[in-house]
DNA sequence: ATAAACAATGCAACACTATTGCATTTGCAA
DNA sequence: TTGCAAATGCAATAGTGTTGCATTGTTTAT
């Protein structure tokens, strides 16, 4: 019932799709890949259908999109409260060497790094490689 | 003639689409995705041999790929000595949010984050997003 | 200089991720 | 309950990247 009323606090219809995709989400700790939901989902839904649901889950801020090392998007739901213009996303992104799980782990102090001349940061993203707490 | 030279200090054979890959990269300051130096090959030669080529020079330490925020990859030339099985790679990537360019870009003090109990760091990268000095 | 050995290339086919158009179904509000 | 807009299913398409195999080219040893 919960996913039902995170959509509807977002203006978005309550459909099963949706609904599932999200307690998928919620059920895993680390991101979870397209091909990870339509296996879960199973012959629930059709392929389009999740990448669209995905996508409109990220325009609302209710879920983050990240690529792991081979550039495959990997889903999680956002912890912060997010929304569709403001998105915080001040985590780190670790991707175990050995399963290829991602996780959204936190971080007490973001790092700052300063740019070279006519170089305008606007964003930071951490990606980090290397074995899990499960693998270990 | 610098590249033929790099292709036989690594033990590789010296090839005119490998030269000119290397010369390409060489002289473009920003890192080159695959559709970028097809286009500039031209019809020299075949895509799957320009993937090969780039594989194999990621093997041995002569470039290295990053992957921008789609998810494509992009390779630049390495500045530092890496090796085969030393590759050095503690600098920052920037992609323009204008120009989609990636750059590589020195970075002084390479920030060090802890990690949450049971995870091991192997690597962490840095991904920067913002605008060129270019596109300023 | 030449030939043999082996690596690199070209071509075709394929796998995978992701998107778009359009007809149909469904959720929701009046 | 009905109508409308949104969501879905299906088919097709684009883009990135890989693999197999025959052919070409580079290098090494003679």
């Amino acid at each position: 019932m919960e996913s039902a009323s995170l959509l509807k606090r977002h203006g978005l219809r309550s459909t099963p799709v949706r609904r599932l995709l999200l307690e998928i989400m919620d059920a895993t700790e680390h991101a979870v890949s397209h091909a990870d939901l339509e296996q879960q989902v199973g012959g629930e839904a059709d392929r389009v259908t999740l990448y669209r649901a995905l996508n409109t889950f990220e325009e609302h801020g209710i879920i983050h999109k990240v690529l792991d090392r081979e550039g495959v998007a990997r889903f999680a739901l956002c912890m912060d409260n997010c929304s569709t213009h403001t998105h915080v996303d001040e985590h780190l992104h670790f991707q175990c060497t050995v399963c290829s799980n991602v996780y959204c782990l936190p971080i007490e102090h973001y790092p700052r790094v300063s740019m070279p001349n006519g170089f305008n940061l606007v964003r930071l993203s951490l990606v980090a490689e290397g074995v899990c707490k499960r693998c270990n």
